[in-house]
DNA sequence: AGAGGCTTCCAAAGCGCTTTGGCTATTTTG
DNA sequence: CAAAATAGCCAAAGCGCTTTGGAAGCCTCT
């Protein structure tokens, strides 16, 4: 069922029943309910190739895969998703993964923008001066950063966490404990988020007139791996730290494992905080000591991020606003007053 | 830069530039060649949306994403995305997800076949007598399943590992270490991968003579609270379990912590095999004990798909081979004798 | 009563590609 | 050597939609 047929079934044309199905107003009220209802009845959905032909237009938001065989998507990925997939789904949208070459992304998004694939894009993990950034905004396609970039000469729509707030009060809070000598093991340095975790520890211990030492922080994929790696390297040093603030659970899980190697205890001898993104499948509730968390839900940040997508795409949203989630700090066993 | 511009830039008409770009036999190899090497200079490509309007043909596949509020997408999607990626990078090909309704996604496979916006599809965790299989068979669109069905009235290609054979290896070696009391800790055990494990333990127990009491099997989404809840009920049984056979890394970090909190050691008191999908961020061998496991890496069966798939797009695949992959078991410190 | 303005509809021109059917040389065949 | 086959190219007809530029009919003013 096309929309010839349909107009001819309807003696209208194909004019008439196009514009009454896209709501257009110069077409009678009685006309257009007569188009509907026939176009409901007959089950007539209008082809997204021709439509796509015809506005340039496809109902799909992109998203650029970096793949390669040294390159891990992370499990954040797929908590995003979910959300995203949460909004998308009542709204209609689909999402096109296009896989791009790790290290040549730009030919991707020049593609997709080019040949019109995707009515706007989302960028995740961005890092200061983030080429992506300049280039999409340069190409003028709609398009929201999941987190935020530094040092770019103009502005962008994005959303983000407090990350910098976060971990500035995770700091406090051990200060206020009593600790003085702080580590933290962080994520990949060179993005901004970690950038921003670091900011806001040192921020922390700069009013207690503390200083984060260089050997004091660690920057590594979150794995539980390299978890267990910069903890065993804090905790072997000269003046080990009495508190750990950690990037991510899973790189706590390794932590945990380091300290029941050294035979130290948490918190007695040490106190960890870790940052929590809300997987389904590891809560911080249930780490053998329970876990001090700052928590924030990056699946509820991808439902936003499609909804503001959608919003940008229909033009109900304009301009370059950043949005900037709190980031709860939630309290629990891993964390005690420092040791004498 | 368009068809009609290139074709006028060259001097030919659309047709013969077009069946020389698409490798059509009537055209001449010099004329061919002047076209590719304008084609190249100026950097055209075809526009897809109209080479989909025109052929049908969208150079993507698809994947229905089952998404609602009590839906988690699970973290080996992102593995096997991972693969699929790496497939598909290098082919040119896209992915679109397509979110839908966990409870009906029947309408969206109509959608995608009906509107030809992939050209295959794949499908993940099936089941028994799973709807959707018997949809997309119909449908006629290429497709393979990642996993297996059971109990269906025709053939259908799919890519799987040898679950029921892994279980009854991990089963096997129990037994040869004198265990009589095996237990499991299965995944939904509404999916054929689940049903598939639970059967190849209990064949192994059944060659001993022994069978696998209803109380000794959990059947849960694979958590580490619901490994470590699973844990606790077996452990608190009357005849406790002397070995565990697990169905996901993740729920094993729960059992590890149940049998932490009581007391109990690993091999010492409880053996722990448990499947191994190959994450890169929590591995096996940094387990507190390191694990034993069955290992089938997720990620390549992704890129076995993906490359299934478009030479199934390409017409080089037909028929409905199956292809079911044997998984290696790696025995490491979690497994010992049984307890006298 | 004629000009101007709405309202409501339509024919036809794209969008950029593929593919059908045909045409002209050139080569092969009986 | 005429007939048939082949090679190489082209014009034009789709694919199914949106959108432009009217046009007819009916009011409303002055």
């Amino acid at each position: 069922m096309n929309l010839k047929q349909l107009s001819d079934m309807l003696a209208l044309s194909q004019t008439t029943v196009s514009r009454a199905l896209n709501g257009y107003p110069e077409v009678n009220e009685e006309t257009r309910r007569r188009v509907m209802d026939a176009a409901k009845r007959h089950g007539y959905r209008p082809n997204p190739s021709a439509r796509r032909l015809a506005t340039g237009k496809s109902g799909m938001i992109g998203y650029v895969l970096p793949t390669g065989n040294a390159v891990d998507i992370d499990p954040h990925f797929v908590e995003f998703l979910s959300g995203l997939g949460d909004y998308a789904r009542s709204h209609d949208l689909d999402l096109v993964l296009s896989p791009a070459d790790a290290d040549d992304q730009e030919t991707t998004y020049r593609r997709i923008v080019a040949n019109r694939q995707v009515d706007a894009v989302y960028i995740s993990s961005p890092r200061p001066s983030d080429r992506r950034l300049a280039l999409v905004n340069t190409l003028g396609i709609p398009f929201i950063v999941h987190g935020r970039s530094e040092g770019l000469d103009f502005d962008y729509p994005y959303l983000d966490i407090d990350n910098e707030g976060a971990f500035h009060e995770a700091g406090r809070l051990l200060l206020q404990l009593g600790h003085k000598r702080l580590a933290l093991i962080n994520g990949d340095d060179r993005e901004t988020f970690a950038i921003h975790r670091e900011r806001g520890v040192r921020r922390a211990l700069a009013a207690s007139g503390l200083t984060l030492g260089e050997r004091h922080v660690c920057s590594l994929t979150m794995t539980e791996e390299n978890g267990y790696r910069a903890a065993r390297r804090l905790l072997g040093l000269d003046e080990p730290p009495t508190a750990i603030v950690c990037s991510s659970l899973i790189m706590a899980l390794g932590v945990v494992r380091a300290v029941r190697d050294l035979g130290l205890t948490i918190p007695g001898d040490l106190s960890l905080i870790a940052h929590d993104d809300v997987f389904p499948w590891l809560r911080p509730e249930n780490f053998p000591v329970p876990l001090s968390t700052t928590r924030s839900s990056i699946r509820l940040a991808g439902a936003r991020v499609a909804e503001r997508l959608a919003a940008r795409i229909s033009g109900l949203e304009e301009g370059t606003r950043g949005e900037v989630w709190p980031v709860d700090l939630v309290v629990r066993g891993s964390v005690a007053g420092a040791p004498a």
